[in-house]
DNA sequence: ACTAAATACATAGCATGTTATGTATTTTAT
DNA sequence: ATAAAATACATAACATGCTATGTATTTAGT
């Protein structure tokens, strides 16, 4: 008895499942004015919410500078406002602006329009089952990262 | 009894694995002088293989321009070499060099190593599993687009 | 034969993400 | 109190991928 050999294609699946995810997102919000990028920032302020750079970056899972790029596009667009926190002035504070705040409305219905054209034809068990899967996998590599 | 709301998170999910996973693949691949895009032109052309821009680019799963930028970078730094076919000046062919026919003999133990990671804990039905609604759900989102 | 369509590749401009590094500001330790 | 460490954010340089568009070259239609 030998052992299997592990799935090589794992990586090329995972990497274009997210790309094809993404361009989807971005026909989706195109039309309504927003990024598939900006998404995690809509998420976290779509309720009038003040929240620093460091938040929004880990909150978004991406890193800082990454974040902090991300957050100048969406200033440049109008998207949201930055104020220096005046306890601690190595902080800004970020809010959505009133034209990103609308906006943010249509995200969780675009989100639900292209969840479900991604599981078309799955059932419900299976939809659990790769959310599962994938949380783990997400995890075994975060850990060994 | 109503309807289950799709899982929202399934774009997240997809995006950060495959960001992840670049991630790794980039720590593994640095030392030995590639990088994650590069794979599916080793993959390739790992064989001494001489195959043209727009094969590699449907190979690799992305836009022509894409595959245009990155044989451009593995040009410049040496990876591979084209030359235009004399039957038809349009098409250009395109071999690893010397050098990078060597770096590509790497290319599979280390994505087996990559592998191995991204499926720890997993057991072999649970492997296959994701793969086969990785690979569904891939399917489902390049009809839709 | 010759114009029009198709094909292969290149380029421009951009978004998203990364690592590496710089710059203020605040906190900690002596 | 002050020098050192930590923290928050910004910037630079880059890779990867996208859409839109340009440029040859080849093929097809008349």
């Amino acid at each position: 008895m030998r052992t299997q050999a592990p799935c090589l294609s794992i990586g090329f699946l995972a990497t274009t499942t997210g790309r094809l995810f993404t361009r989807l997102m971005e026909q989706k919000l195109k039309p309504a004015g927003m990024r598939a990028g900006q998404i995690p920032v809509f998420l976290a302020l779509g309720k009038g919410e003040v929240l620093n750079q460091k938040y929004l970056a880990e909150f978004a899972g991406i890193e800082q500078p990454g974040m902090a790029t991300l957050l100048a596009r969406m200033e440049r667009d109008g998207l949201i406002e930055r104020e220096t926190d005046p306890n601690d002035k190595r902080v800004s504070q970020i809010r959505l602006t009133p034209d990103g705040l609308m906006k943010s409305q249509k995200i969780i219905p675009i989100m639900e329009e292209a969840s479900k054209e991604a599981f078309k034809g799955f059932t419900p068990l299976e939809r659990d089952i790769l959310i599962t899967l994938l949380e783990r996998m997400s995890s075994s590599l975060e850990r060994c990262l």
